[in-house]
DNA sequence: CAGCACTCGGGTAATTAGGGGT
DNA sequence: AATGTCCTAATTACCCGAGTGC
């Protein structure tokens, strides 16, 4: 089947990233504003994280930032 | 929207560890340091405990060690 | 359209990390 | 070797009202 998958990589509410690392939601914004993730803003300024980045961060692979 | 929760471990903080053994968040962060226990770290620097271990060795399951 | 849970902001307490010393 | 306590700096948690998502 698969109908229709326009390449959307799988995207988590700040709720689901909080409880996956055990802290506020308010937490996971602040790491958002630092730079700490990536964070993709819907529409109507709410953000949404990538599922494959949070998931590395919890299994304590460091993440490549963007050139120093 | 009762955030589903994709496949995540259930983390104590350092100080439900610190209660659920009757020792100081300081002690636990000894045994964290000292290899003693898992921990997972936030993104800012906070340690997170998985439940199953603790609870493991609250009952005196005695963990993997390297053999002697 | 209405309703409810969640998120957004800011601001202020409470924990935690880290080293040092008993 | 193993804990508990004191200190400062950093991080995180809970307070509010208003807006978003579905």
């Amino acid at each position: 089947m698969t109908a229709r998958t326009p390449d959307a990589e799988p995207l988590l509410t700040p709720a689901e990233v909080a409880t996956m690392f055990r802290v506020d939601p308010k937490t996971v914004t602040r790491w958002a504003k630092a730079g700490k993730l990536t964070s993709i803003r819907t529409l109507g300024g709410h953000r949404r994280y990538r599922e494959a980045e949070v998931r590395a961060l919890l299994a304590g692979i460091p993440q490549q930032r963007s050139e120093v």
